[in-house]
DNA sequence: GAGAGTTCTTGACTTATATCAATCATTAAA
DNA sequence: TTTAATGATTGATATAAGTCAAGAACTCTC
């Protein structure tokens, strides 16, 4: 697949002058699925857009385990507060399926295009998206039990349950999927939800579903 | 005491003119200690700019217990991700001692200062400054465990054992005032801090106490 | 469709931390 | 100084979720 800059919704507005500029500090890059983006405690380097494909931000805990943060799809802005803040990444990024990123020189691009309003707003709008992700990824572990978790899950990604594993939602709910399967044979006792042969969900009382989040 | 708009670093840029507009469309109010400024799950009318006093952002489990989050000292802009991703509050926010917020009607902000160069860099400042808060509890409260939180915080925050009860501590760390109460006891026990009897806390051992975060 | 992998489920056990309750220590009030 | 109130410590118990291990149920070849 081809990338060109001026596709970019981010640089959307900016004139053939400037993605002239924007072109001398910024290259694509394409990667793997599985390949490392970034590692926790690195020191950033580059401001990535993501282009294509699935982007997974997690974190590592003392035991060695992944502990799920949020996974990006494109177009999105990713390692902005480690290049904003100047401080090591606070998580690491790793490839779920083969996709791109453009790789953005910062500090050049701080230089040049920091003081351009549109692309101010634009940056603006990637950090109050990603602060309301990570007000989620708060309240979703602070606040809700496991089970609470799982209902809302299924409330929001029902169809999710017919395409990836329990395995994989488990991971993305950093619940055991001991755990998981537990708490799934619970909602269908108290005849929450029903899961039939081929896996998919169907939710036999919002309401009380809605109630255990 | 009084306050003015151009005093606060946020709209140092603008021009009187300027100043002029924002003061109709904003107002300053104080607030006693234990007043709340807004609560979870409110619906946000106006962006906050806390100037005077301490400010605790919380959240409330289904317990009815408050989840420590984050406390704001001034200058600080308060409720931005609620405005400007049109959602309820996430969290509550309550004085902790009197203090004075300037409350700006968001919409017209919005419609007449988003263009301005320099109030968009410090909209820029204050979400990342706010990502690296959020990062951090998300850090702290899924990747710490109770003793790693404790020695983070006497690492960081040594003074305000000396200062504030350890129930108050506890109540920051999110942990009970039992288990800050068992952990400090076990550092002591491995003589890594030691505690005398005005509550001053000595690290003796700083590689140790680094060693568990 | 039999066998080999996976993935899921279930039960027993462990662990970290909270909760409850009692006592001890410190501070404030009378 | 004595008493009352508040805060800290300690032990016993509870709880939610993780871990380990074994078996059951799929699903994917050949």
């Amino acid at each position: 697949m081809e990338f060109k800059l001026k596709d970019i919704p981010f640089f959307n507005s900016l004139s053939e002058d400037n993605l002239k500029k924007l072109e001398k500090i910024s290259y694509f890059k394409s990667y793997e699925a599985d390949e490392l983006l970034f590692y926790e405690g690195d020191a950033p380097k580059k401001l990535y857009i993501l282009v294509d494909g699935v982007l997974r931000l997690y974190k590592t805990n003392p035991k060695g385990q992944e502990i799920y943060i949020h996974q990006f799809i494109p177009t999105a802005m990713v390692g902005e507060l480690a290049n904003f803040e100047n401080m090591p990444f606070p998580a690491s990024a790793r490839f779920v399926t083969g996709g791109t990123v453009l790789k953005i020189e910062y500090k050049s691009l701080e230089n040049m295009f920091f003081k351009n309003p549109d692309i101010c707003m634009e940056i603006i709008k990637s950090l109050s998206k990603k602060l309301k992700v990570m007000s989620n990824v708060i309240h979703n572990e602070m606040i809700l039990t496991s089970e609470a978790k799982v209902a809302k899950f299924i409330d929001e990604h029902k169809e999710l349950f017919e395409t990836v594993k329990n395995n994989q939602i488990a991971a993305i709910l950093n619940v055991s999927p001991e755990t998981l399967s537990r708490t799934l044979a619970k909602l269908k006792k108290k005849n929450i939800i029903s899961i039939d042969k081929s896996h998919a969900i169907t939710i036999l009382d919002h309401p009380a579903l809605k109630e255990l989040f």
